[in-house]
DNA sequence: GTCAACTAAATTGTCTGACAATCTTTCAAT
DNA sequence: ATTGAAAGATTGTCAGACAATTTAGTTGAC
């Protein structure tokens, strides 16, 4: 049998496009949380059928990126603070758990891929684009999550994070947060770097955890 | 103001109620791993619209109970050996946090609870009635999931099991798996009630880990 | 002026029907 | 047996419709 020469992208339909859109709407604060979601609007907005649209709002509600009422129709979900260190403790669990397989079975060539993810927060990190700050942290993480060897975990972790990414965003603008998390990164991938398992957990702990303390502090400065 | 007494339920939808059908359907195996679900055959069985069919399964596709491959349609998914160990590891990862984090939190009332899940578990595991151990069995986690402080954990843990309801029921019928897994169970309870996290963590461990090769001596023994 | 009840408008849930694009199957030809 | 082409089946997407429910606005009573 020939090699699979099948270049083909999967043809993408209007609404994959849809829930692509919307998710990123949604991470970039585009919709106030708690805020109602109306379908004729977005129909009208996005230039698509109602039919398509709604296959795509259940999608991003199996996701939990929005809530859906009977009768009452989508809407962003305001999370509560016991909500937020739920899914922040949830995160830990996995991201722990990945860094420390990280660790032990990354390849010298994703591990480069990793020093260059670093890198790129670096620089986001002392600039004042937010944004920026933002994806590049998400690259360095998702280079991780993605040599892991488990790409369930890769999957959940997304999820939970997507779930959040508005408190991270926000926390990310704290003061002096960014440098802080540039040091705790640092440090993970010096474990990684190193082969150290059990550092590398800490580390990555560790910088989880001051990532929930800088949204608490964020979600009480009010806004 | 008034305690709240709304106790009207929610008003279940056409599409809910598909989303469950075909859970269950999927759970029971009614579909063969890798088969094809065709739409207009579906809407006829459920006797529903295809606009809200469509619905139903964007939502099962999001939960990654089925698949679907544009153009193509859904279908459930043939799992490989490699992705169900995936979803064993990180329903490992999660399990025995859970039980750990319930010996320590648990209440009396919920112990019973579980004790009392753990009896008919076991009368089921004597038992000749699969669909009884399986079900037991999950009312038995779903109690400690419901327990362990954290409602993000039990959530993906469900997703996590469900995805993999086949095989458990599979492996939950393989001789001796039974009354082996009724033990590890036990294990588990007896660690919980003496709120020794210590034990109950490498109880939950122990028991994920044979679980997981009973799968896989079931998926080598062909179906 | 505030609160309650009622009416009107807006919104969702669901269905039917339609049609182009794509996939699958059938069947004939080499 | 393999190839190729035509026919059929299936999906992706839209438009339009309508009942049930929610929301908004208005009126009326105190």
């Amino acid at each position: 049998m020939l090699p699979d020469l099948n270049l083909r992208v999967l043809p993408r339909t209007v609404q994959q496009a849809t829930v692509d859109k919307l998710r990123l709407a949604i991470f970039s604060g585009v919709f106030e949380p708690g805020s109602r979601l109306v379908e004729s609007q977005l129909c009208v907005q996005l230039g698509i059928s109602r039919p398509s649209l709604r296959e795509a709002l259940r999608s991003l509600a199996a996701e939990r990126l929005i809530d859906i009422v009977p009768n009452k129709g989508p809407f962003i979900p305001a999370l509560s603070w016991e909500q937020v260190t739920a899914i922040y403790e949830a995160r830990e669990l996995l991201e722990v758990e990945a860094v420390g397989r990280c660790s032990q079975t990354i390849s010298q060539q994703e591990l480069q891929a990793l020093e260059k993810a670093l890198s790129a927060f670096e620089a986001a990190a002392s600039s004042n684009d937010a944004l920026a700050r933002v994806t590049t942290a998400a690259d360095f993480y998702s280079i991780i999550l993605a040599n892991c060897g488990n790409p369930i975990l890769e999957e959940i972790h997304r999820g939970l994070v997507a779930r959040i990414s508005l408190f991270r965003s926000r926390s990310m603008s704290l003061e002096g947060r960014a440098l802080s998390s540039l040091a705790e990164m640092k440090e993970i991938y010096n474990s990684i770097a190193a082969g150290d398992e059990k550092a590398a957990r800490k580390a990555a702990r560790k910088h989880v955890l001051k990532a929930m303390a800088a949204a608490k502090k964020s979600m009480e400065c009010g806004n």
